[in-house]
DNA sequence: GGCGGTGTCGAACACTGTTCGGCATTATCG
DNA sequence: CGATAATGCCGAACAGTGTTCGACACCGCC
């Protein structure tokens, strides 16, 4: 039932290289015309084939998304891996901020893949248990990188994921390709790092009220 | 074509009032089954009414869903009227908070219309031209409202509106019917208050690095 | 050569939003 | 009052959807 790691048959690899055809060739439609805006048939014709056939590989058309989710959170973990909340300096907000980017690069970089991820876009989708295991782990390993700056209280973690995904959701919704809220990034840090109490390693290590960004952004004009 | 306030003709008012009725139940069956989850069948049903007759009064089901977003935007302002975030003893932190908790409880209350006001959730809808400007409205009240205790900066602005629907949407998605977050606003309006350099009334209008809730939150074991 | 899988698809089902033509009922006016 | 126009409503149908089923063709194997 379940695709694990190693399959082991000719036929059943064959079948998986389908699979990951359809789950492409749904990415790519997802992109052009939006997670909603293409059928089944259209799905089929990109990759080669007609509809009922998709049936052979895929349970249903919402097993598809499941698919990419999963594959999208994934994708997640692997990039988050190479994160770390620590500097080998000291400065943690440095490197926390940068992890930070990398979250908002990664999420707007593919909106389609965002809305599939944190938004309920899709109409009756909703993940299997083994997708959004995916994305539980992701969770998890974000609470591992928080625990390296010493951030372990549940409700300062979730006030950050309110921040990060409101910083984000903003982001791609109003300014999509734009900046206007990914450049607001580094300051909503210092404030939550401010709140908190980690230390600015810029300022001898003092607990200050930074509005080193406010501070620059009300010079100009 | 726009109903205005001011229909005169009697037919045209009785028009305007099963349009009504269709809104009233697309309203009740979005919460029973989902923003999507109904049909025009299924409409005309609950209206007492056959499929084709719905299109006697509206153009389109988008056009219901247009109609819905206004009217909820409609209530938004109505509701957000009577926010202030000046307050007449000098504490405007506390007015601050207070106002945001009406608006997360106003979000909160009706999850189906936060989706539909805030989410990109049916697909191919977009609102019209006039519906759009119902929501203008209501973020220019909530600009208005900010300029009362001092922040005019758009950063400033775009900020706090990224933290309070990360807020929101936390709550709505991952705890729906919970406190979760909506716990975590005080702290947060304080933690933004500390960064924007609103001061805080309690500490004799200093501005301080608050961690008032949080203190509290650690006595806790 | 026959045979059980495997892969593929045409046809069909129930459903969707939407359109059109025609039927009643009602309102207006000579 | 009676003819006429307007209005409200709906049955039938269209193109499209996700999905199912039965029937083809092909394959390696005994």
């Amino acid at each position: 039932m379940f695709d694990t790691a190693e399959s082991s048959s000719l036929a059943d690899r064959r079948a998986d290289a389908t699979r990951d055809a359809i789950v492409d060739a749904a990415w790519q439609l997802s992109r052009e015309q939006g997670l909603t805006g293409w059928s089944l048939r259209e799905l089929a014709r990109a990759v080669g084939v007609k509809a009922p056939t998709l049936y052979a590989y895929v349970d249903s058309k919402l097993a598809i998304y499941d698919l990419m989710f999963r594959q999208g959170w994934d994708e997640m973990n692997r990039v988050a891996a190479r994160w770390s909340f620590a500097d080998p300096d000291g400065d943690h907000r440095r490197a926390f901020k940068r992890s930070m980017q990398g979250f908002m690069a990664f999420c707007t970089s593919d909106p389609t893949r965002y809305h599939l991820m944190f938004q309920r876009i899709v109409p009756d989708f909703s993940p299997s248990e083994t997708a959004y295991a995916a994305s539980v782990a992701s969770y998890e390993q974000f609470r591992a990188h928080m625990a390296e700056i010493g951030i372990t209280d549940d409700a300062d973690l979730d006030l950050w994921t309110a921040i990060s995904v409101g910083l984000t959701d903003q982001q791609i919704t109003n300014d999509p390709g734009g900046d206007r809220w990914t450049r607001l990034l580094d300051a909503a840090v210092d404030m939550f790092c401010d709140h908190v109490g980690i230390p600015d390693a810029t300022t001898g290590g003092q607990i200050a009220n930074n509005r080193q960004t406010n501070h620059d952004r009300e010079q100009r004009p």
